[in-house]
Parts: C-alpha cells; sequence; structure tokens
RNA sequence: CGGGGCAUAGCGCAGCCUGGUAGCGCGCCUGCCUUGGGAGCAGGAAGUCGGAGGUUCGAAUCCUCCUGUCCCGACCA
C-alpha cells in the first residue's frame, strides 16, 4: 500500500485524553480514532493489526478443530430470560425495544445463543464433541471505559464454547483450549501467565486467565516463587493462620472521641492495625451483612461474592449502615450488631482484638470470638497479600499487574440445564450437554502488545502483529533513479508476498523516519542517495536498531529471510 | 453512582480572576527554498468560544441549568 493514498494520521503532539502508553501510540500513530466514550474506529493500520491477531487466532481454533460461525449481535431479551441472566447481568447489557416493542439487548457475549443453537441442532452423542466459534464485536456498557482499546465498551472478541457428553470430555475440550491459548499468546510475542481465576457472571465450576504481565494492568496476580501457583489475586485462597492460645482477657469499653478510621483508632489506643478487628457492612441482594476483617487487611470482595452465592455485593455508604445498625461508621463492632455477621477466619484465630463499641465514641478492647460475639459463618474473604504463604507450596509470593487477555471456564451443565440443551447418549437417555466457554480480547492484544514492546520513538510491533511487515521509503523523489528504483522494489516485495508499506509522500526524511519510528513497523527500506553513491540500501530492525547495507538484488531474499525467522519463534 | 478536572480553529493550549475588536504553537493551503532524523522564509484559509437560559449598554469571560468528555473512587468506616 502506498503511504500517499492511505490514511495514516500520525500525531506529533499526544491528545489531551490518553493516560496509558498503548493508547497514547494508538492515537498518535493513527491506528484508531474516538468515537464516543469506549468506542474508536479503527483505521487502516490499526485494522491490519487487529486482523493479524484475528488470523492468529483463526488458525490456531481451527487447528484445535473448532468451527467458525457468526452469530447476531442483538439478541432477543427471551432467551436472556431463560437462564435469568436477563434480570442478573445488570447495566452492563445494554436493552433496547425494537419498532414492534420486542425486548432485545446487544450481545454482551453469546452463551444464551449458542445453547439455543445446540438444542435445536445437535441430537445425538454422535455429534459431540463439538467446538464452535466466532470472531465479533462485542457491546459492553461499562461502567468506566478506559484507556483506549484495554477497556471499551465496543470491542472484538473470540468467542468458543464447547459441547461434550461428560464432564470427563469437558475437562479434555477444556484443556485442549489451554494449550491452543498457549500456543495463540505466544504467537503473538506477549509475555503472559494463565492464572486461577475467579469464573464471575458467566457461571462455572473452574476458569483460569491469560495474563499479559504489565504494569497498566486492570488485575492483580498472585505468583509464586517456588512452585507454578499462579492466581488473580481475586481467587488466591489464603492459607487459615494458626490460632492465637493466649488466655482471654476482659472485656474492656474505651472512650476514644472523634476516633474512625484505623489508623486514628490505633494511634489513640497505642495499639497495631493487625491487634484491631474492622466491621465493613455491605448491600447484598437487598439485605445487610457485616463482614470482619483485620484492620490491616482488605476485604475481597469476589470472595464475598462467592460466598453468598450472589451476583452484587456492594459497600454500604454511611446513610445505610446507620439505617441498618444505628451506629455511625467509625463505631461498628461485632458485639450485639444486628445483621449477619461473616468472619475472616484470620479474625477467628485471633485473641483479645480492639473493635467498635456500636456506639458513638466507644471501641472495645479484649473482645473474643466465641465469648463476646458470634459468627454466622467463618471463611477466607480477605485479600491475599505479599507476606502470605503460597497457597500450593508455602513459599513467599510476589504480586503483579496484568492485562486480562484470555479467559477460559469450565461451564458444566448450568447452560443446558436452563435451556433444556440435551442430547440422546449411547444408552438411549437423554443428557445435558457440558459446555465451556473460551474468551479472547482481540482487540485488547493489539493494546496489550503495545504496553509490551515500545520505545520513546513509538510502537516495536512484533513481526506476527505488525499491520505490515515493512516500510520502504523513498527519500529521492526528485531523484529519477532512486524513484525507479524503491517503486520496483515496491512491486517486487509485494509479488514476493510481502506485506509493505510504501512511503512514497513528498515528504522530509526525517518526517519519514518519525513515522517509521511510530509505527513500529518490524523492517525498514530506505532507498536514497546511498544508492546512486554507492550501490547500496538501508535496511534496519525496529526493535534493535539494527541496520545492514545490501545491494539492491539482496534486499528482498534478506527480508524474507527475517520475517522467516522473527515468525518462526513469535 | 460519588468526587474532581476539562470543553475556545483539525490537534495541543492561552485569554476568563478584573466583561469592551478571539489569540499562540503545530497541522492545513499557496509560493520560494530545502531533502538521511519531525527544516527555513513569505503569504493565506479556518472558530455558532459545548448547548440553553439569565445578568448587563455589552458575555469566551459573571450566574443557573443541561450535555459531552477525562481522571480518581465505587473495598478499608
Amino acid at each position: 500500500m502506498r503511504y500517499s493514498q492511505t490514511l495514516i494520521p500520525t500525531l506529533k503532539e499526544t491528545p489531551a485524553e490518553a493516560e496509558v502508553v498503548s493508547h497514547r501510540l494508538l492515537l498518535r500513530a493513527g491506528f484508531i480514532r474516538k468515537l464516543t466514550a469506549g468506542i474508536y474506529t479503527y483505521l487502516p493500520m490499526g485494522l491490519a493489526a487487529v486482523r493479524k491477531v484475528e488470523q492468529i487466532v483463526r488458525e490456531e481454533m481451527n487447528r484445535a478443530g473448532a468451527q467458525e460461525l457468526l452469530m447476531p449481535m442483538v439478541q432477543p431479551a427471551d432467551l436472556w430470560s431463560e437462564t435469568g441472566r436477563y434480570e442478573k447481568y445488570g447495566p452492563e447489557l445494554l436493552r433496547f425495544h425494537d419498532r414492534h416493542g420486542r425486548e432485545s439487548c446487544l450481545g454482551p457475549t453469546h452463551e444464551e445463543v449458542i445453547t439455543d443453537l445446540a438444542r435445536r441442532e445437535i441430537r445425538s452423542y454422535r455429534d459431540l464433541p463439538i467446538n464452535m466459534y466466532q470472531i465479533q464485536t462485542k457491546f459492553r456498557d461499562e461502567i468506566r471505559p478506559r484507556f483506549g482499546l484495554m477497556r471499551g465498551r465496543e470491542f472484538i472478541m473470540k468467542d468458543a464454547y464447547s459441547f461434550d457428553a461428560d464432564d470427563d470430555a469437558a475437562t479434555k475440550s477444556y484443556e485442549i483450549m489451554y494449550e491452543t491459548y498457549k500456543k495463540i499468546f505466544s504467537r503473538c510475542g506477549l509475555e503472559f501467565r494463565p492464572v486461577e481465576a475467579d469464573s464471575g457472571s458467566i457461571g462455572g465450576s473452574f476458569s483460569h486467565e491469560f495474563m499479559v504481565l504489565a504494569d497498566t494492568g486492570e488485575d492483580t496476580l498472585v505468583i509464586c516463587s517456588s512452585c507454578d501457583y499462579a492466581a488473580n489475586s481475586e481467587k488466591a485462597a489464603v492459607a487459615a493462620p494458626a490460632v492465637d492460645e493466649s488466655p482471654m482477657q476482659d472485656l474492656e469499653k474505651v472512650e476514644t472521641p472523634g476516633k474512625r478510621k484505623v489508623n486514628a483508632v490505633c494511634e489513640f489506643m497505642d495499639i497495631k492495625a493487625s491487634e484491631l478487628v474492622k466491621t465493613m457492612v455491605y448491600k447484598v441482594d437487598g439485605g445487610t451483612v457485616a463482614v470482619l476483617v483485620r484492620g490491616d487487611r482488605e476485604v475481597q470482595e469476589v470472595k464475598l461474592k462467592n460466598i453468598l452465592g450472589v451476583a452484587d455485593v456492594e459497600m454500604a455508604d454511611d446513610k445505610e449502615v446507620y439505617d441498618a445498625t444505628g451506629v455511625p461508621t467509625g463505631y461498628l463492632g461485632p458485639v450485639g450488631i444486628k445483621v449477619k455477621l461473616l468472619v475472616d477466619q484470620e479474625v477467628a484465630a485471633m485473641k483479645n482484638f480492639v473493635v467498635g463499641a456500636n456506639e458513638k465514641n466507644f471501641h472495645m478492647r479484649n473482645v473474643n470470638i466465641g465469648r463476646d460475639f458470634e459468627a454466622a459463618e467463618v471463611a477466607d474473604l480477605r485479600q491475599i497479600s505479599p507476606e502470605d504463604p503460597c497457597p500450593s507450596c508455602g513459599a513467599t509470593l510476589t504480586l503483579k499487574e496484568g492485562i486480562e487477555v484470555g479467559h477460559v471456564f469450565k461451564l458444566g451443565t448450568g447452560y443446558s440445564e436452563s435451556m433444556n440443551a440435551v442430547f440422546q447418549d449411547a444408552d438411549g437417555q437423554d443428557k445435558h450437554m457440558v459446555m465451556g466457554c473460551y474468551g479472547i480480547g482481540v482487540s485488547r492484544i493489539v493494546a496489550a502488545a503495545i504496553e509490551q514492546n515500545h520505545d520513546e520513538n513509538g510502537m516495536i510491533f512484533p513481526m506476527a502483529l505488525a499491520p505490515v511487515q515493512v516500510v520502504l521509503l523513498n527519500l529521492g523523489l526528485k531523484d529519477a533513479e532512486i524513484t525507479a528504483a524503491a517503486e520496483s522494489l515496491y512491486k517486487d516485495m509485494q509479488s514476493q508476498g510481502v506485506e509493505v508499506l510504501f512511503d512514497d509522500r513528498d515528504e522530509r526524511p526525517g518526517f519519514k523516519f518519525k513515522d517509521a519510528d511510530l509505527l513500529g513497523i518490524p523492517l525498514r527500506i530506505t532507498v536514497g542517495k546511498r544508492l546512486t553513491k554507492d550501490g547500496v540500501i538501508e535496511l534496519r530492525q525496529r526493535k534493535d536498531g539494527t541496520t545492514e547495507e545490501l545491494s539492491p538484488e539482496k534486499i528482498i531474499e534478506r527480508v524474507l529471510e527475517l520475517i522467516q525467522t522473527e515468525m518462526g519463534h513469535g
């Protein structure tokens, strides 16, 4: 493609809206433009990069035996009501009515549609297993879209769904996808980690996320320094601590005027935050619960959700806390509280701790579970910390930030039961299909790749994801010999299957170099005066600046060789 | 949904406090010049100052409401 005829609106200055590096560079390099919050147009270069990801995904999915199809984006509400998700999914599901007043929604995911297809078309165990996928635009009305392609409302996703006759077969399908995902992300040149994950609103029995390691990630990963344990911190189990066997001391009420925050109370009473227990009030499905965690810990809401079996938990605000308990925030405690009490296992092992007295300006000392209050339930409720031991081997843990680019779930029969997707097994019995689902954020991968591969001059694409493999600069537009050589090189490369962007613009050399760097194209060929003077053409690699000077006859051969090598090891 | 910004030419911003002819840089157009790391000179086009209402002789500027957008938070009482 000729640069002069392609829309690549690069910017010298960074648009004010961009915070993270991938967003900034995608805008500056003219890959994307924003239409409205969280919704972007992919310009030719951006789309080319997306297509590269799609191609890798497609090849690996097909190789794994999955079949591509394409499902509708607009879906009837009825279908979602069958699984109960029309009510449960929340405001992320964009709902609307068509002209006949039929309730509809934009598909954020396609379990309902695919299960509907499966129940209609799959009759026999002979039709199983089957794995179907699509690459499609999804819409999720995110609370807060941000960071460009990283968390958009409209985005491109590959979603696959497997159907099996029994649980063992479903596990096998899951494992195939797990391995396929590793290949896909490796080919994309990403540094990633599969981690144990919470299965979230999709539901299901177990799941893994594929995380690209990057500081701008929105998730926190827990990684063991010794064994191969890795998990999303939402999921990471905290080991139960040893029980403190100290004798119980007498309960004591202490006046703590105006001391509401953990820090203030600790300073005032001269104790450590680890000797205090805080009482956090949550709203859950219309009710209220209180959660006890140590003063220096954090409630892990995903764990709380899972233990309560609810779709959503939300911290109560000051007024809601007062309405539910009659106590102003800051002085809440478990002794005599009227709401259901969930106790973190760490607190259950503590003795003689400090809590709010359920009375303004008072706290209590030497509080003990069992004597002073009872727990409705004791469980692992807090966020894991770097001081905790590895849940698997006990070694030390590190926490890292990651971007979720893929997620695999073993769903079981939840959807097939609620939607009555059955097949007739070899024994003549109707059975529910066992499902799995597997997502990849295609557009997000482009952003993640840029987060991992860039420098002060711009993007640095791995060969596999680059919009084009080569950028060819003609620096001698007014020189007939140079221009003729560049033109012929352009044609020859095209005919040999090299993807090339030919910078034939009437611009100064510096300008072209800057744009070539910004676009992150792996190989740059410069045809200029050195051709007429020394008979050579320059070939430079974006990633490390390696430069070679070659004769026009040798250059394509060398380019093909480099492309081969680069694609070879991702 | 809560808090905080921001909204002035395609992009980045100044002007607003203290009301009185709308500005700068980049980009864009024309010409000259230049051509291996975002050149130089000269000329030029381009803005309902986000929208609606109000105050005023007069509003980009002050007031009210609305909209859009970005950031933080929506977990630590």
